[in-house]
DNA sequence: CCACGCTCGCAATGATCGTTGCGTTAGTGC
DNA sequence: GCACTAACGCAACGATCATTGCGAGCGTGG
């Protein structure tokens, strides 16, 4: 909630207290792949942290997963560039499938989601923003490419959708073909 | 979980479980909306219920956000049938668009999705069904639709995803559009 | 090098949660 | 109408959670 986006955070950006974090980063991580119950006095046990300092620093397990959510879905991702608007969609698309298809990033997205709506919003990270890049590059190559809206509407729509809602995440190839609904050959 | 679909449950239909159940349901809609957190003795005080009588019937926070959100979103729907399946498949998708717009449904799905894959699959109730029904009259009609999973990926992928990762929600027209990407004119 | 301030650890407290054994009430079948 | 079973209410218990005041440690700036 407070920290920018990099792999510290905050005021100390050098200090103690991103090592904390980081720690308790992982542990909430850990917990949430073994379906251990996430409570700040167990997340703080299992980070070797004091239990105060969790309930000074976040207050509640919905802010913290929030947190940990936005800084594990935000994060200098590799825009695909391929030069041509389909394949690069297409690779997004499996990157993406195949990123919320691991056990743990869909017990971590779940747990967000039911944090509340900043939690929910935050599993988007910056994938809007990446596949605005895509479509921008299109559109600077004279295309006419989808809005973002319109693109993030159906492939992430339709990917977290499989994910989230599904016992069945898409996979990569699976993905792919969703591009085919966007992009109508 | 033990309830087939009904108003009632279980193995005594017409009992006073069945208006504890719907008491405790209500109570969970009331405190979902009031942003409470959740918890069963909480549940418990508002149905006017022991909290003894949820720990046994539900055994948990998650266990009884499943069964809400089962019976909150399986019943039955009127199916649109207009003859076209355009017609048919904007219409539905504008019902459901407006049936997740309301702030203390997308409160319970939320809640469900935090609550684990059962919680989360419940969501869907039998939406599949009716779009399954759909595509079928279309198929009988001698068209060619879509593949339900298809149809169902990118509606329903596209209204859940701007409900519960987004701030703001779809509206009726804006659901109605997504046909168009489905079935290109 | 030193003083300031932010962050953390510590300990104690009240509140709430989850569980269990037992008695009572309500619904079902003969 | 009567016995039987299932579901509920009740009361106790231990465990865990969430909160607060205080002191110490680490990082920062003069």
């Amino acid at each position: 909630m407070s920290a920018p986006a990099g792999t510290q955070q905050g005021t100390r950006p050098g200090g103690r207290s991103a090592q904390k974090r980081a720690a308790v980063h992982r542990a909430v991580a850990e917990l949430l792949a073994e379906q251990a119950d996430l409570t700040l006095p167990v997340v703080a046990a299992r980070a070797g942290v004091h239990p105060t300092t969790l309930y000074r620093r976040w207050g509640s397990v919905g802010d913290l997963l929030a947190d940990v959510a936005t800084s594990r879905f935000t994060g200098e991702v590799v825009v695909p560039d391929t030069g041509s608007l389909r394949a690069d969609l297409e690779r997004w698309a499996a990157d993406v499938a195949t990123d919320v298809s691991d056990p743990d990033v869909l017990m971590l997205m779940r747990a967000a989601v039911g944090a509340g709506e900043s939690g929910a919003c935050a599993c988007r990270g910056d994938r809007e923003e990446q596949l605005a890049a895509l479509l921008d590059r299109e559109r600077a190559r004279g295309g006419r490419p989808p809005t973002v809206a319109r693109a993030a509407e159906v492939l992430l729509g339709a990917i977290y959708y499989r994910a989230i809602f599904t016992e069945t995440p898409g996979t990569p190839e699976w993905a792919r073909g969703l591009v085919e609904v966007l992009l109508p050959s």
